[in-house]
DNA sequence: AGAAGGACCAGTGGTCCGTA
DNA sequence: AGAAGGACCAGTGGTCCGTA
């Protein structure tokens, strides 16, 4: 293990960009001295050598992490939970080792990635990042482009969910619509939704969202010529 | 094969492109009548039935194109070669076949290359391009890319080396300097480069011709830092 | 049951090297 | 010898499904 992470956020200081360098997999090493912003977020206690409230954990296999639940803003996750800032947090963490990436790429004239590629997975879990895996960030980036790209649409629909206590997989299933609502609204080019953001451009449009936004136009467009049609 | 090529470039008529749809690769069907653009850039003869100067080339085994020959610009190479234009011309193609490949994944909702990707290629075959193939397009980009970043360098460079009976493999050579240079002037972003030019943009850079910039700016980078350091 | 992620797979970018 | 391109290979995007 490098530890490539720390120089990337050593000169973050009091930014709003959290830390990582948080919940090693192995338990080898303890580091509890007042968990820092990531580690807040993730409701991750570095090893569970406290072994607060369960007993078999103290031998320490925990290897995956706790599972995501629905959350509203700023809520942090009670029990052996996830909350969703947390995870959006992630999605930032990506961008960030891309970046190190890419300058790396730059400086050594080397072919430079443009997308949170299988490079930057492994780049990340080289700097201790294990908690970041490609099937994760994939399964969840739609949910993470609703929040950039409407990020009060994103927070009402955590509340509802919440408030209705619907599982984590229900409010992701729930992300589409809005989603394609966007992309009716834009000309349907989700492609270019996502290229022309900022925080969005670095992830691959996910397969399904690109399918639901060309079935509702293709829907929506037949619709149309049928009334043209038939309904002069 | 389907005839996706016809309707590539049916709507053509008199322009500049020129149309594909030349030398089979099977020798099964001939047409003849009055070679077309490609065919006179190409310098292949369908089939070869005619059987003009050579004999064994009757029994319709040659699958290989005609080599290249340093040409200068508007030349048409003579004899069992082809010439530069019709190289360049192979590029134009591609981009053709990219664009259609693109019109189909749109249409369909499904990812779209912005580059020339083994999806093109295969499609550029199966519509009867069998003289267009990844390697050979690859191996000479960086000819085109001299070709469409600084035609007049290009064209001096083809007629020197053809003044001087250089092979193709020498000429190839020769175009990496030029290129270097005008990355040079453009702050070494060979990537940059290429992404900025509308017909370039759709090739991935040479890994050579990458390795060359990095290398040659290094190499000034070292010499300005060192005569900083001890030539005062 | 609901969810995290190791590991697999088809098809990619890249180009070598057996061929003509 | 010089050159064209079939065919291979390491590492990719994508996500399934055995696991906890």
């Amino acid at each position: 293990n490098t530890n490539y992470a720390l120089d990337a956020f050593s000169q973050e200081g009091l930014s709003e960009e959290p830390v990582q360098q948080v919940h090693e997999g192995t338990c080898s090493k303890r580091k509890q001295r007042g968990k820092n912003v990531a580690a807040r977020l993730s409701n991750q206690t570095v090893c569970e050598v406290e072994s607060d409230d369960e007993e078999d954990e103290n031998v320490c296999e925990r290897q995956r992490e706790h599972p995501f639940i629905v959350t509203e803003p700023g809520e942090v996750a009670r029990g052996k939970k996830n909350g969703l800032d947390y995870l959006f947090n992630l999605y930032e963490q990506c961008r960030n080792f891309l970046i190190q990436v890419q300058n790396i790429a730059k400086a050594s004239g080397e072919k430079c990635p443009t997308k949170v590629t299988n490079q930057v997975f492994r780049y990340a879990k080289e700097a201790g990042a294990s908690y970041i895996n490609k099937p994760k960030m994939r399964h969840y980036v739609h949910c993470y482009a609703l929040h950039c790209l409407d990020e009060e649409t994103s927070n009402a629909l955590r509340r509802v969910y919440k408030e209705r206590g619907e599982n984590v997989g229900s409010w992701r299933q729930a992300c589409y619509k809005p989603l394609v609502s966007i992309a009716s609204r834009q000309g349907w080019d989700i492609d270019l939704i996502f290229s022309t953001h900022p925080r969005l451009s670095i992830w691959y449009v996910p397969t399904k969202l690109r399918q639901l936004c060309h079935a509702e136009r293709s829907s929506r467009a037949a619709a149309t010529s049928s009334s043209i049609n038939y309904c002069g």
